[in-house]
DNA sequence: TTGAAAGCGCTACCAG
DNA sequence: CTGGTAGCGCTTTCAA
């Protein structure tokens, strides 16, 4: 008779499963995991039974402290409720399934500081693999104490890999995020515009500043020897894409023909804002963002982009992961700019 | 002298800390974690500053299999990159990380048999609660199966969470999919509509059928006598709306005024098909949605919809988790209408 | 207040 | 091919 014990009931063990199919747990074990073709098929048999009758699961946590190793990987975003981020949540979770591997996911809110703590006290998961997307952010004090700490994690065996910008001397997944602002660049020369205003995040988000670096070298580069371009800065967010467009309207936008908004969300957040003052985007003024998200083609008129396959580089951050290659490798996103009707013929080419 | 090995050298563990400290490991888990008051403050100190010195790290595995329990919630969701997972995603993950709660996520493709396995392996991590998110789908025979999985995960002290309907024996945050739409029929007859088509996923999606449900009863309080709703079937995602869009306008749309989409994502592609065609959404044909995703306030012309709180309903999902009270309890997250340019005043009304 | 030691569930080594 | 058993890193009695 079994002891029926008045405490919560506890998932079935290995033990349980060997006892009911009448073998060791070392076998038992051999047969549900382990090496495998080292057991009698009749006593395989007998355990997968077993496991199936008691509805056995292992327990993961026990298996990581037996083999010193898990199955996880550590994913940390800035925001999953931006598209940018569960897009690339979406590439990794998917390959990591793939790989048979657990995602575990934090969420940093686009703080360098809480990124740090978030880095750290994943290392108690002891991830076989910790990613971290999001864009580096400069002259913060945590940069140094996140570096020591990721490198002890690879010290004791664990992969970083970077998604966003080649900044610390870890594996990294870029985005090009310079020659695509570029080359929107010159695809808008080329469509006629001389006179532009620039949506960008503060200084020190390197995305942001990247994407400002390529899209004025761009702009030399076609010879459009126009004043330089308004800059007005904003948050990284459709609502700071938002303001901006408030601000640009405050000030007048007559000498401005188109803006350059330094993602998507900003883009969008700027089109709606111009909208509701009126302005028409792509007739009274040109838009065009970058990252290519999904909605872009929904919004009127349609948004010019640079589009950055971000599901991709999930997938690539966790296949450079499990490569074998040790070393801070780095993997180039390419991008590529996609024109549409937010960003009409100005001035027909000649 | 350190034993210098070759090997992969392996994170600190307390015994190294305690060594550190020259305490036992016993008082260095007391001092670190457990019951903490009963350690000599100096002792603490020492303990303390020895974990930072070596820059220990808990190993939760570790802690987990000897406590018996973990601080993991595993949440499911249909696909990450859709705005009304991403959303629930985060406030799922804010509200855990606050409670110190680690998340871990898994994807389902929107598939039950998916969801089936995913809720299977994930028993394995022993997490203090589980949360699904996703529609239920009728006539499967992965309904039986996930109940008794989950029934029996609840036995061994798990928490369920459900968002979406109640239709499992489980707590759950339902989102009141019915009512919503129901408030929404009534304000497009107000605006003076008569004449719908509806733009629904398949009959066993629930929250799709609800949806309708909902809507076809709001017509008829309305007392709107007219033809029944032209309903066109296809996939709950954009692109399903896209292609109910085009298939409605095959057939004609000369009947029809107003189109009423089970979700925003399938409003949006189905206004962007709309407009690929010529047609002028919100003006030729108005169309409103479901679920108030950002992007409704930036596509033209904005939508109308039925706002469905969802980071909220992450949020509240997790609190239910949390308390105390044990049984299926029922959440209700209301939902409410929100009128935008989509669907413009038709008919002024008497 | 402390330390020794017995587990937690599982794997892997070592004998048979 | 199989079973016994020594850990894995940590918590938690139990005595001291």
């Amino acid at each position: 008779m079994e002891d029926a014990s008045k405490t919560a009931p506890s998932p079935p063990t290995l033990h349980d499963v060997a006892r009911e199919a009448g073998v060791s747990v070392a076998t038992a074990s051999r047969a549900l995991n382990g090496s495998a073709r080292n057991v009698r098929s009749e006593n395989v048999r007998r355990v997968r039974a077993a496991a199936a009758k008691l509805n056995y699961e292992p327990h993961l946590s026990a298996q990581a402290i037996a083999k010193g190793s898990t199955r996880t990987v550590a994913l940390v975003v800035g925001d999953v409720a931006d598209p940018y981020f569960s897009a690339i949540a979406a590439g990794v979770s998917g390959a990591a399934e793939e790989a048979g591997l657990i995602v575990t996911m934090a969420v940093a809110d686009r703080s360098p500081d809480r990124e740090l703590e978030i880095v750290r006290t994943l290392r108690g998961q002891r991830p076989r693999v910790l990613i971290i997307a999001g864009s580096r952010v400069d002259g913060t004090d945590t940069r140094a104490p996140l570096i020591e700490e990721l490198e002890e994690y690879r010290t004791t065996g664990g992969r970083v890999i970077m998604i966003s910008q080649r900044d610390l001397p870890f594996a990294t997944v870029t985005v090009d995020n310079h020659g695509g602002a570029r080359r929107l660049a010159h695809a808008l020369a080329r469509l006629g515009y001389r006179r532009y205003a620039i949506f960008r995040a503060p200084e020190r988000v390197r995305t942001s500043t990247d994407r400002c670096a390529g899209f004025l070298a761009g702009l030399r580069e076609s010879g459009a020897g126009g004043a330089p371009p308004v800059v007005v800065e904003a948050e990284f967010t459709r609502s700071g894409g938002h303001e901006a467009a408030r601000r640009l309207l405050e000030r007048g936008y007559e000498d401005v023909e188109a803006v350059f908004a330094v993602n998507d969300v900003m883009a969008i957040g700027a089109m709606t804002a111009l909208r509701e003052s009126g302005v028409v985007p792509g007739r009274d003024l040109a838009v065009a963002g970058f990252d290519d998200i999904g909605s872009a083609v929904d919004v009127v008129p349609p948004l010019t982009s640079v589009a950055v396959p971000l599901k991709e580089a999930g997938l690539r951050a966790m296949r450079l992961a499990l490569s074998p290659d040790d070393r801070a490798a780095e993997e180039r996103i390419a991008t590529h700019v996609v024109v549409r009707e937010s960003t009409p013929v100005l001035r027909p080419s000649g």
